[in-house]
DNA sequence: TTGTATGCGTTATCAA
DNA sequence: TTGATAACGCATACAA
């Protein structure tokens, strides 16, 4: 019963004792086998507990039945969801999907996109450390569709989902003023990431439309968007003299925000009274936190979603062109920034 | 220069005017081939940008260079920390590591492993919705290395590696014991979970072991271990009449620790003078909460890494005899249970 | 309805 | 040192 190795087309059509042509028929086109001899052939199959090879038949296909998503930042549970999200849509087309992590670091990226080119992967989709890298480019002129996630494609060349990053910061920054803050900190880092700079420059956008000094707008640059950064940026904050101290602040994410609070509330701050937070990205740690964090949400399924469906056009559609989606961020308030009791 | 498809070794061979296994021979044995082809075919491969097809390699070798873990529940930063670990022993090893995520689901779990079938990975690791379900064995028996990671493997049929749940729960109430508490409540569920049942066992034997009243350690159930069953359990705690309420708690994971601080916070309590707080896993956002969580600590990656030593051995050593792998953990304690401060 | 033959891209064996 | 050739497991075009 037990061979070495895996049992092959070959060995069923052997025990069901019809040709190797007739087995495949049985699993790619059954309706032109007879019902007898399917029945046969499904028997054998199950005898020999035969599982089909994949490297062979994708071989023969020429490509896999495989999606990527290659992921910036394991330990931000943002990516996870969007990575749920794209999940989800390759499980309705039948496909698998690889994740990997890149962690950030270039070189890691470019060791994940090289074994998913050998892997002939039908579609990647990417959250890239640089959006304009060059080995995107090859791989997308290989003629493997790439759909960049959470980034806007410039110029074009790539499909990308997004969500708009300058309205973001609008109506975080917005959100503080109507709230009475007069004094605003927008937090966040590094500078080199297009949607720090976006997400700020919405909030001085709307900062001046709301006629604010612009000396009321502090940005504090961070490292990295990160806990810890959150933490260190927390006590900068606090080292500033009490008039010109921001009464709220709008980190450009949920981490740099949870970290920030921890930090005040350790100081004895009470929030929002002392100090208002927003963050941005609504992970569902925000709503979890010690005081539930108001926060800048992004339809993080929907992104992976919607990328998932750009990648497996582009892959089955001759007339696919490429197109930049924007999602509309939403506010969603939270004792952060409201108190519900008034004392 | 374009060609339809990928350029293959043949069209390497072409270009560079020699022969195909020439070629192959420049890739994997480059030191029998001359110099001066070598850097002839070299050149042909990057003008032609060739990359290897790794379904027709591993066709040929009849194994991938893949291994898969399949984990538990993506929205947990637990299994997310374990899978670095593997991916990291992965990377030593120059193996690519698939990451599925079964969301507790035995459907998709089977899924997943019935795909990784499919690919011929050389090895797979899972924390397993159920530990002794068959299609496991069925994995097993075909010659794919198995590895249970966080589970134990009853009977010993696969690798395993874990941490000592049972004394896990013991230190985490001996430390309460110690902090003064004489009632203590254990939250946690579902009890279908081994680790569940294993986790209060070991409460119960330390607090017997201390000669408290069986009565007053509390065992509150829950559905599932997440955040909002965390909140959940801490309005069912607040309902108990206060001279039987428990001081403390030992929550079997830090998402249920998370969900009761908050909501205890929310309610008014002081954290740990009103209830202290202990969880389990020590994720990185324990260290984050607004009071800091007490935590018993599995070393995350360290357990990923020994996972994948675990199936590498598995795969390569024909001496390879199954291990169940047992971690200590550690109690890290914080704010939630100390406080610093005296007033 | 079923069988036979060919090729996908790679590696390995053997001969030159 | 290099070249020719077979084989891996499967899908398909074509023949029977």
């Amino acid at each position: 019963m037990a061979i070495g190795r895996s049992p092959s087309v070959k060995d069923v059509a052997a025990s069901a004792g019809v040709s190797l042509g007739t087995v495949s028929n049985v699993m790619n086109r059954p309706e032109v086998v007879s019902a007898a001899t399917r029945e046969r052939v499904e028997r054998a199959m199950a005898d020999l507990g035969f599982i089909r090879n994949e490297s062979a038949r994708q071989l023969r296909a020429g490509t896999s039945r495989a999606l990527a998503y290659v992921m910036l930042d394991g330990s931000n549970p943002f990516f996870h969801d969007v990575a749920q999200g794209i999940e989800l849509a390759a499980e309705d087309a039948d496909m698998s999907l690889f994740i990997c992590n890149s962690n950030g670091r270039p070189g890691r990226e470019e060791v994940h996109l090289d074994r998913l080119v050998q892997q002939r992967v039908q579609g990647l989709l990417i959250t890239p450390v640089d959006p304009g890298a060059k080995h995107l480019r090859e791989i997308a002129k290989r003629g493997i569709p790439v759909v960049i996630v959470d980034r806007v494609a410039a110029g074009g060349e790539f499909c990308s989902v997004a969500v708009d990053d300058v309205l973001g910061g609008r109506i975080a920054v917005e959100h503080l003023v109507e709230q009475g803050h007069r004094r605003v900190a927008v937090i966040g880092g590094p500078e080199s990431i297009g949607q720090v700079r976006e997400r700020l420059e919405g909030a001085r956008q709307v900062w001046a439309e709301l006629g604010m000094a612009a000396d009321d707008l502090t940005f504090l640059p961070t490292a990295g968007s990160t806990v810890v950064e959150g933490r260190s940026a927390g006590e900068r904050l606090a080292g500033l003299p009490v008039r010109r101290r921001p009464t709220a602040a709008f980190c450009v994410n949920d981490l740099l925000a949870l970290g920030l609070l921890q930090q005040a509330i350790g100081a004895g701050l009470r929030i929002p009274e002392d100090l208002a937070i927003v963050g941005f990205d609504d992970i569902e740690f925000a709503a979890a936190a010690a005081v539930p964090l108001t926060s800048v949400r992004q339809p993080r399924q929907e992104l992976g979603r919607a990328a998932a469906k750009l990648v497996l056009d582009e892959s089955g559609n001759p007339e696919h062109r490429h197109e930049q989606l924007s999602f509309v961020p939403e506010l969603v308030a939270r004792a952060s920034t409201v108190s519900r009791r008034n004392y």
